[in-house]
DNA sequence: GCAAGTGATGGTAGCGCTACCATTGTTTGG
DNA sequence: CCAAACAATGGTAGCGCTACCATCACTTGC
């Protein structure tokens, strides 16, 4: 570690290459971010003298200068939770080689830290927000739509959007997973949830709506707990729904670590799945299909949805706006093991 | 999305407030950074008008006047294994309400790309790194250690930080996991490991230094690829290995998300687990004490090392220099079913 | 042949903040 | 009582870059 003087380091800046150059540091300037503005000899002169000393620009001095800086700030509300962190990661692979900087806050589903997180990020000037999901509080909605950058609100779909937003319906995605056990057969059909964001809790609305149409519905089949989701709660909240109902035919798990949870107290309590209990998960990760038996799963498509996010931030900072504002990206039964009853 | 003018949209600055105040600029710019070195009376004053004004100070402007940004920059290599996700999640923690900023970067386990994202980190002078590992190439080496920043390596312990460094050694992790299980009976171990990064490959050589002195050893035991670890693949590789040594009676599993492939497999082939298999795991990951038969793995302490590298950091921006500079955290075995052989 | 346009380049003046030093009043030690 | 130290505050001069406008050579159209 050693100490840096004020005056940069001994880092070059773009009067030395300009000087070095033979030109003005505007032309410098230029030639590294509108090329197609500066004469073919130039770029290539001004080209050499930066792989010459090795010059980098200050992002700092370049945001400070145009009002803006070359960073999208993405707010989601966990960092562990397996469907996020692959959102994330679509997310860094849609930025390519473009020279935009991710800033990433964990909300940890709060508005408020949201909120707080919104007023930070839109300290720096980003070039693009990216929120998840559509229920932001009402300042936080204010902030977005004062940005005065392009927004994509996602994960979910909905009828308001605050600029772009891309996602599926949640509601649909329960009323799928639980038409499908419904067609199987399966009767007493219970819905384990956990956390309960907004996001479950259409889910859960999806559920309801199939439930009661097929005169199924009973408010006791539903266990839910705003504690976060885990492997080892799906036990033990499929325990909890057991001892309400013991006639439980079938679970809808509001996401496949639970899922994998009530797979594994099946196993524990030798209750045949699907022959006495059907599940079904949500989000379809990849231990899914390798669960014996393999478990029924709504497959979502989060790396694609973080990917196209960047996709439209991208095109909408280059000028071209994208035909469709709002995406829906659908999701897909994976009809499997865990509810093949062989009634 | 409404315009912004060059002249940063009418948000107040500095001089406002300073003017408001009644006070020189630079006052209230210490009034925000270092409040014991301004009076009781303008602090308060100073306060009341920020409030008022709804002034948030430009980071960026901070960072060019004072050659020093207050952006951490991180580099992990994935963001979807569980594991460095819940070394983030610790970074995050760490922060608390610091004004400190996270700049994360994915190096998906490329040396190189590793490179590059600490030359982009780098140019925003940032007020310290953390790193993945102690396998930097010469080059990034040279630059963590010309960074003139602090700089902490995490997950790993070797002989020769660049600066600090905390994580654990996971050639003892390998030994400790092999040692319980020759310990409990088990001849025939086999490792399957997926990725192979460094960190494998140093649990690996742990694997393979129990087995030798315990006259065990045979390369035919050893499965690995170079594929992202998975689920599904922790079944194709138990599979790969139990047709070069059909008399395998234990595994070692690189990672837990194998050794739950492994499992399943198990299941599915009507292989009793732990009678003619023992399974163990590694990182401890919540499913392993719930799965059935749950399983044993070596827990480490992976939101720790992060939110402790932040600690680390702190201290040393405070000028506080850590007594210890290289932090071995350890791990923990945990024995369950998977290896508890009933012979 | 000339006004108007176009393309390439450069000079100037900040962006909003803080490092550095200067200034003022107040305390301290001998 | 006075030099020296200190504590609190402020003025000035940038940090490295780009927006804005100007300039200059060349077209181009009529």
């Amino acid at each position: 570690m050693k100490p840096r003087s004020r005056r940069s380091g001994g880092r070059p800046t773009i009067a030395d290459v300009a000087k070095r150059a033979g030109v003005g540091a505007i032309t410098v300037s230029r030639a590294l971010r509108e090329p197609e503005r500066v004469s073919e000899d130039l770029r290539r002169q001004i080209a050499r003298v930066v792989d010459e000393l090795g010059y980098v620009p200050d992002p700092n001095a370049r945001a400070l200068a145009s009002a803006r800086a070359d960073v999208i700030g993405v707010l989601v509300p966990s960092l562990t939770n397996n469907v996020f962190a692959e959102v994330v990661r679509g997310i860094y692979d849609g930025l390519d080689d473009s020279r935009l900087q991710i800033q990433l806050g964990n909300t940890h589903y709060s508005g408020l830290e949201e909120e707080r997180l919104l007023r930070v990020f839109l300290s720096q000037r980003p070039s693009a927000l990216v929120v998840s999901g559509i229920d932001q509080t009402p300042a936080a909605r204010k902030l977005l739509e004062e940005a005065g950058c392009p927004v994509v609100q996602i994960m979910e779909i909905g009828p308001d959007p605050v600029d772009m937003m891309i996602g599926f319906s949640h509601f649909e995605g329960g009323r799928t997973v639980t038409r499908h056990l419904v067609d199987a057969g399966y009767r007493k059909i219970g819905f384990i949830g956990a956390r309960m964001d907004p996001r479950s809790q259409r889910r859960l609305s999806g559920y309801r709506a199939v439930m009661e149409r097929a005169g199924l519905f009973d408010p006791r089949l539903i266990t839910t707990t705003t504690t976060p989701s885990s492997v080892s709660l799906g036990r033990e909240l499929l325990r909890d729904a057991l001892a309400k109902v013991p006639t439980l035919d079938a679970v809808f798990c509001n996401n496949d670590d639970l899922a994998l949870g009530v797979l594994f107290e099946c196993h524990r309590a030798a209750i045949d799945v699907p022959g006495k209990i059907g599940i079904a998960g949500f989000n379809d990760l990849d231990m899914t299909g390798v669960a014996f038996p393999s478990l029924t799963s709504l497959r979502t498509h989060r790396y694609e949805i973080g990917r196209r996010a960047i996709s439209m931030v991208r095109a909408t900072i280059a000028g071209e706006r994208p035909e469709q504002p709002v995406v829906d990206l659908g999701f897909e039964l994976k009809q499997r093991e865990s509810t093949a009853r062989t009634a």
